[in-house]
DNA sequence: TTGTGTGCAAACGGTTTGCATCTCC
DNA sequence: GGAGATGCAAACCGTTTGCACACAA
């Protein structure tokens, strides 16, 4: 059998692009930081969009042990240094994916029910963007786009399940 | 000069429907029901979108006491109702706006730097919410769509001022 | 008259912060 | 060595809830 090695090495020029990106505004990569990015970029990781709580139990799990606040800070860094950003998924809580140029502009198909996010890009949601800040004046910084809906094995459940 | 009596006159109907709609689900029209709602559909409330805080600071300032336990009670009640919807226009809080049919499918674009709210309606981007539920088989609930930027007051803020 | 609605105050949950300690540059 | 980062615990803030009282139907 082949060795699998090759699957598990660390990808060092990943580290050093967000090192530098740290170090240009006078910002250290720390151990954490690396454990909180390495959850988005991985390609293993078929869950992107995180919240503070799940970081904090991924790590845990992988014998990391690390803060909320730690969590907390290191997302606001990333989200300064256009690394990650917000979205808007479900109510009362904060969730991060990354960000444009690292990741594709994308939009989100949400089910209610069970929570199962869909990412979907469409150009027409951007030229509406784009059209309504030209039009108004404004800069254009970012947009969200989230469409709720009932997911079909949702629909299922509730027709047959009573 | 001529009185103005008429533009003071409390719309009567538009209680009743209201009543009625609450004493469908066995709900009952009171006093502070009534004011919350009125701050929305007054046609001379220029600010349709309202958070809790600003609910009570408006009332306060009309001379209606009311608590915030109230407030966010009735507000639950409206969205139930299908009267008012919440939309997500800033960060940590709520906000609520006339529901379709009671108000047009709209969407929002927002100046990060003075919180100014426009909205706009666009077919696009019903149809790509339609068009990607429908590829998945998801029943369509609800979208929003918030554009982010910054308004041209506050650019020239920013380039004149310093 | 009775079950729904209200106000108060306390609890809640996600997030932020002050401070002592630690660590990357 | 010193500025920046961490962990802990407490504070914070918008929101929710339990309970006694008030009021619409």
């Amino acid at each position: 059998m082949v060795s699998n090695h090759s699957l598990e090495v660390h990808f060092p020029e990943k580290q050093d692009v967000l090192k530098s990106l740290l170090n240009q505004e006078g910002l250290r990569l720390t151990n954490q930081r690396q454990e909180i990015v390495a959850l988005f970029t991985t390609s293993f990781a078929d869950e992107k969009h995180l919240s503070a709580e799940e970081i904090h139990h991924q790590l845990l799990r992988q014998g990391q042990k690390i803060s909320f606040s730690t969590i907390y800070r290191t997302l606001h860094v990333m989200v300064d240094l256009g690394i990650l950003r917000e979205v808007e998924l479900a109510e009362g809580k904060k969730y991060y994916e990354l960000n444009a140029p690292f990741a594709s502009q994308h939009h989100h198909l949400v089910c209610v029910q069970c929570g199962e996010v869909h990412e979907f890009e469409d150009d027409r949601v951007i030229k509406v963007s784009q059209q309504e800040t030209h039009e108004r004046g404004f800069s254009l910084l970012n947009c969200q786009f989230t469409v709720y809906g009932v997911c079909p094995q949702c629909h299922n459940m509730f027709n047959s399940g009573g």
